[in-house]
DNA sequence: AGGTTATGCCAAT
DNA sequence: TTGGCCTAACCTC
């Protein structure tokens, strides 16, 4: 379930569960063999995760940048589970508290740390780290494009970690259309768009689910009740009872209510 | 068992 | 703008 939410708790049970110990990396599947023999063994310093991106620091100036794309997935054991291997694992860590599964990630590769600037500065601000210009770095960009916001929330160099569920529900909460062009939003409006999905992608670090709707912030309501608009095409809008619409923008699936949704 | 779908990204067109 | 790719879960038959 990678969207930014989901690598930060990655992120934190590695920083709770790796840090500071040596880490066995192995590729079960054998993807990942070269890249995990230059790790393997080393203590991990430090796991960050910048929107849907994760970078485990290693001892020796070796970072392993982890990118899960959309089918990307990992799973925790107990370190004294010994578990079975199923399926294709393309990494396994075992550290001293916990081993970690590592599927069908797009990216995973080692990087010597002074090749990592070169990826973050290809990314925007993400709400869940902490950056004193972050929010005015995402008005800026939005402000001086001329595409449209729908699409500039899924551009990670604008802002980093909304994917396309936080995309249609953001959008819904503010009320706004995603075809309107970046250049004519205003500040408070986005300011207001970059302090929900701060909000958003914090309750989904805690629940481990998204959940947008706000009686539910505090728990999950199970799949069917999360979302105002996401995968709800066709169905009433929980506003205003008119159709939840769902087209196609840049390959991706967009659902709006083209109602409540008019700024 | 087989088909469909997916929260993503990139290279090729 | 399109197609390819990584894998698992959820459908239908």
């Amino acid at each position: 379930m990678p969207e930014g939410h989901t690598v930060h708790r990655i992120a934190n049970r590695f920083n709770s569960d790796f840090v500071g110990h040596p880490v066995r990396v192995t590729s079960p599947q054998g993807r990942f063999r070269a890249g995990a023999a230059l790790i393997d063994g080393k203590r991990l310093e430090k796991a960050l995760a910048v929107g849907k991106q994760l970078f485990l620091f290693f001892d020796g100036d070796l970072v392993l940048r982890i990118h899960l794309g959309i089918y990307g997935k990992w799973q925790f054991h107990e370190a004294t589970s010994n578990p079975q291997i199923i399926g294709e694992v393309r990494a396994r860590f075992a550290g001293n508290l916990a081993i970690a599964d590592l599927r069908g990630p797009t990216v995973c590769e080692v990087l010597q740390v002074g090749e990592i600037d070169a990826v973050m500065n290809r990314l925007g601000p993400d709400p869940l780290n902490p950056d004193k210009n972050g929010r005015d770095r995402f008005l800026d960009k939005v402000l001086e494009s001329s595409r449209s916001i729908g699409a500039l929330l899924m551009d990670q160099s604008v802002i980093s970690g909304i994917g396309n569920v936080y995309r249609a529900e953001i959008l819904f909460r503010g009320g706004i259309s995603p075809h309107t062009v970046g250049s004519r939003l205003d500040e408070p409006a986005l300011r207001a768009m970059w302090a929900d999905a701060e909000r958003l992608l914090k309750v989904g670090v805690q629940l481990g689910v998204m959940v947008t709707r706000d009686e539910f912030l505090k728990c999950d309501p199970g799949k069917t009740e999360r979302y105002f608009v996401y995968k709800r095409e066709n169905m009433p809008c929980r506003n205003c009872g008119g159709s939840i619409r769902l087209e196609i923008m840049n390959g991706r699936k967009l659902y709006w209510c083209p109602v409540c949704q008019v700024r």
